[in-house]
DNA sequence: AATGAATGAGTGTTCATTCAT
DNA sequence: TATGAATGAACACTCATTCAT
């Protein structure tokens, strides 16, 4: 029932609601969420939004793809021109966690995403991890990093941006007592702290990089942790 | 208004509610599960509930809890007695997974907990990384890992673990189409591959380990361990 | 999600509503009966209503199925111990006249059925065309009328009643000029006019057969209507 | 607000939207008629309706009397030029089961009428008896037929075209089980079975007089009307 | 201790109608 | 003449919670 606008005006409401639908959806989440908040929020009546969503899920699941789209170009354009693959990987990094921080609805609406539209999480998830997958074979290939499966590791790292983003970007640094209001709106103010970037930098690196030096269990011996 | 039972009756009966709501919560999300249904699981009535549980979110909150420490108590029995920092590390996850696989819930409960009670979301991601932290520290100081913080270390740790966890044994095997329905009640059937264990554990240790020795792609001339 | 009432209370609670729920639909059809409409008139909670039927279609059925007990009942009471067929067919519409004058809903609810609920509609009609077969059958055999196809028969007689009633007892004497209010929950007082009556009987009796004793336009000179 | 098309463009357009209307009110009936559903089907676009209709009910109305012409005209071009009153009766009958099988509009649009526009309803039955009640009390005076109030008989038969026509036209031979889908927008396959049109022309034959020509199934001597 | 009845605020969604273009 | 955008009141239905028994 709801259809594409047709004119400019159309075109315009169209992105005001979906400008509320993340604002909202960040704020309070899918459940919280109300279509009269969002069209509240858009300053539109409440049937305008079935002109264009078919349902709130409809919208969740545009809104999902629409930040999906955008992390990615956020951290690819972070990461072009990097030197290495390792230094591809902190610029990606560093622009997630900045992405972030701008949006925090990203967090907040690919985490419930599991439980309201599996699919949506999984595209979003798996498109990422895609990207990672290429990125990592090639840099393999090229003997720049260790002979890993591409397709783990690429899970891995995208476990521990997302736990260090959670951890840092929304949680703000530790001081912040658990019971903090923490207002979920307020955005663009946290950063993830040099040192915590270098340490996950280094993690990383030693994840991927030049296994058998890392890993050897009968290394040269000086080196004597395994037996 | 709710007490604790005085009585053997009482306390069998919120041991049921306790575990219905598990079920449940697991089965649906926060947001689905209806006291309604709950309690028609556990087989009492409706109003039984508020005679064990001041309101919804308390169960859930008293389940986040309840989760939490049997992850941690499976973990460390899991990892209790290895030989090393890497192989309790393996132990540990592989605790992990197992759990995982047997409660569903504790993804669903968990990732929902975001934005349904952050606190006991906070709690108990703090809780399990703290324990993580020791072990790393210990570690570190007897030469077994790496000099890496083991703060930052520890979540990265975790993100890790919940990835893959999600990733295999919650999705199962990547065959099965996005779209598929996945009975979210099935539970203790999906493993983590043999393989995906392995290579997690090498980007893990590769983490975790002497990484002045792993990460220099071109090493310089005093870095002599490369082959 | 709905349940048989437990108790007392529940079950004086729910006929409260089945009543409130005939009048509301007689008065406005079902489409414009809310249920609020109804609890408001029932004197209970909007989610009263829930707890005893389904959905607003739910209860609408089961009128429908009570609306045709008790029409059926009251037709074959009316009808019982008459002396003739022919008799029996006028105590039997007399009997439906007079309920129908007095619940309105069977008209207007039975009517909207077709749309709301074609087999809630359908039974209701087949019930009562089954119960006219048989006993035209029977009248049939004992030779009390001609031998016309009982089921065609019945059905014409349905449409005979339901015309009619709608004509004289929905509607009134012909005065009531189309625009009249006619307010719909007033119930009682219309009455089939004794000649009409009368004629539809005579309609009746020569339809059904042994029409020479009662309608031959020539009859025999002492005979002038019926014998 | 609205106004007779003054162009033969608008003249068009108007005639497009009544006849996606009867489609529309025919396949959903009133209520779940929507005006937006009926300007699809017309091609035009929802504000177009208002140029030529005032309110969704002016339609229904409008549609209303439309087809008592229609209905009017098929019964009478059917019965013109028929030898005597019966068999008039029996054309026209058979007029009207194949103008409601050709539209099935007729007694789905007419029986909500009764809640949705009483007047409507009055109207439309009332100038269909009008028309009976003339040709029968011409061929009462030409002693065709009995002496029976022609104003009870009109409305007695039209009782029983329109319950004979919903039984076998609207619901097909009594095969189909209850709960059969029939779509309600196939239309034009119905007919009613000839025994039972010759059935109901008995019971007709017999209610309005002679009936001991028409039925009696061991003729006396004197009764040779028969052919 | 246990329960089923009751509640009412709240939700997503629909739709006849208006209006600027 | 024609349109698509916009509206907001209205609806069926859900559910956490309270309470009398």
């Amino acid at each position: 029932m709801s259809a594409a606008p047709r004119t400019a005006r159309g075109e315009k409401t169209r992105r005001r609601l979906l400008e509320a639908a993340e604002h909202v959806f960040a704020a309070h989440g899918y459940h919280e969420a109300s279509v009269s908040r969002i069209t509240e929020r858009a300053g539109v009546g409440q049937g305008t939004f079935y002109l264009y969503f078919d349902t709130k899920l409809d919208v969740f699941n545009e809104l999902v793809e629409d930040l999906n789209h955008r992390v990615r170009q956020a951290m690819s354009e972070g990461s072009r021109g990097a030197a290495s693959r390792i230094e591809a990987e902190r610029a990606g990094f560093a622009a997630f966690f900045r992405f972030t921080a701008e949006h925090p609805a990203l967090y907040r609406v690919v985490r419930e995403a599991e439980l309201v539209s599996p699919d949506a999480l999984r595209l979003h998830y798996s498109r990422i991890v895609e990207g990672y997958i290429d990125g990592l074979r090639d840099a393999a290939e090229e003997g720049e990093i260790g002979d890993i499966d591409p397709t783990v590791a690429a899970w891995a790292l995208m476990g521990v941006g997302e736990m260090i983003g959670m951890r840092w970007v929304l949680w703000g640094d530790g001081d912040a007592a658990p019971g903090d209001p923490a207002d979920p709106t307020a955005s663009g103010t946290r950063e993830v702290p040099q040192h915590v970037l270098d340490e996950m930098m280094r993690f990383i690196a030693g994840a991927l990089g030049r296994p058998a030096l890392a890993h050897d269990p009968r290394p040269a011996a000086d080196d004597k942790e395994e037996p």
